[in-house]
DNA sequence: CGGTTTTGACCTGCGC
DNA sequence: GCGCAGGTCAAAACCG
């Protein structure tokens, strides 16, 4: 396994929820990952439904790969299929297929660069898993470093 | 047989 | 309201 390099720091964006980095795995491909928080009404929706406690987390994966579905170790079950505008490729609805396990996630291809793949995840596993892959799991783990940091600097 | 994919219908938020 | 765009459901097909 190759070693996984952090490249850039993120501008601090604009929403106080988003933040943002890119990591370099194994020479060749970058991975551009963004944690945000929901937007409003979105949050609204979450807290109607669990009582207001639990943050949801979103995570997008920017790769640049020709394979659209990248193996994180998790389980995943197609649930739909849409066309979305402006953009000749479909994007494909993911769960997690762990009983109890509510994370979703979107892949989707790029129009204009077809070479991107755009991985979001919706949530948190709060499971272990097997086989779990380890580039994947190490780039979650230092952007979650990143962001306990970045969080303690403000 | 049990889990997964496929696919059109259904639901919902949002802008006009 | 209405219609569009995006997100989800669910029944049938599919597959090991």
């Amino acid at each position: 396994m190759e070693k996984h390099e952090l490249v850039l720091f993120p501008t601090p964006s604009a929403s106080s929820y988003a933040s943002e980095i890119d990591f370099k795995v194994a020479q060749s491909s970058k991975v551009h990952v963004k944690r945000e928080g929901f937007l409003r009404t979105q949050k609204k929706k979450i807290s109607s439904q669990n009582g207001g406690k639990k943050v949801q987390h979103r995570y997008v994966f920017e790769t640049r790969s020709e394979i659209d579905i990248l193996d994180d170790g998790y389980k995943w079950r197609k649930y739909g299929e849409k066309n979305v505008k402006n953009n000749k490729f479909s994007r494909s609805y993911y769960r997690c297929s762990y009983q109890g396990c509510n994370v979703k996630k979107q892949i989707q291809r790029h129009s204009k660069d077809e070479q991107v793949v755009v991985t979001t995840y919706d949530g948190m596993h709060m499971h272990m898993v097997e086989n779990l892959t380890e580039s994947f799991d190490q780039i979650l783990r230092n952007f979650n470093i990143y962001n306990q940091s970045y969080n303690l600097q403000r």
